[in-house]
DNA sequence: ATACATATATGTAAAATGCACATAGAGTAT
DNA sequence: ATACTCTATGTGCATTTTACATATATGTAT
């Protein structure tokens, strides 16, 4: 039944790691502008597009909290939809603001993609090919 | 002197959002575990390294407590080297485990490459290819 | 009434991280 | 000698992020 001595698994986890969380801080913010450029929408319904982000067991209280601070800081804007049956929905609508966040943030992850593709080609035994970096900000 | 009216810079800093960590959590975890797999370091050194991978103004406090968790953790081995003149070094080793973890992460970050692909893809307009995933709406 | 799905939100604790500061050996200049 | 600097390793504290549990409210079905 149970296959002792035979811990071939390379998973980790059964191996008492710690898990791994493999995506940057706050990557439900970009995440959430990039779902509101395309349309608008509310915490409950936007909850359910972050699952394909990566977030698979989606805490709604995280996402509503994130939803609120994003507001204070004016990269997306909210109004009650009561017009319909059932509770509430607090409607979102990305800003202008929110769009240059957005495109602030896709520069951060396309250089932070450079980034891992350097550590994958030393992971993998490649030489690392440091680019000439001119654009130094 | 100052050119009113020209704020063309889409660049984020300058509109007052926060400023974007784009790397993982933690991330320091595995940069240090590869380094290690090339030769044995100490934590100034490994300090060096590290700002090759996006720890520009790396600070020394997280390195060093970030190494002593990891010893905890049985990824890595330490031992002072007193040998030759100077401050003493605690010189590190990975461990079978480390190596092990190093490959759990590289197939964690490995996954967060395609999220960020898919990102990228609704970013630039292109539609999403989710694997086979009949998306339900 | 009770249960359930929808919908939004807070309280608390743990973890990760930046920043400031502390310690100490060894070499060099005065 | 002692002062200064570079190397080298660490701790304390505050802030931010996040998970987890819990609270609230509305409408529908039984």
């Amino acid at each position: 039944m149970n296959n002792e001595g035979q811990e071939r698994e390379v998973e980790g986890r059964e191996r008492g790691f710690r898990a791994v969380e493999a995506r940057p801080r706050n990557w439900l913010v970009p995440v959430i502008l990039l779902s509101l450029r395309e349309w608008n929408s509310y915490g409950y319904e936007l909850m359910e597009r972050a699952s394909a982000f990566g977030f698979e067991a989606m805490n709604p209280g995280t996402l509503y909290r994130t939803l609120r601070q994003m507001e204070k800081e004016g990269v997306v804007e909210s109004s009650w939809e009561t017009s319909r049956g059932g509770p509430a929905r607090r409607m979102y609508t990305i800003t202008d603001a929110g769009r240059s966040y957005l495109d602030f943030w896709a520069k951060s992850l396309e250089q932070y993609q450079h980034t891992m593709d350097n550590f994958f080609r030393l992971y993998t035994g490649r030489p690392l090919q440091e680019k000439e970096d001119s654009g130094d900000e």
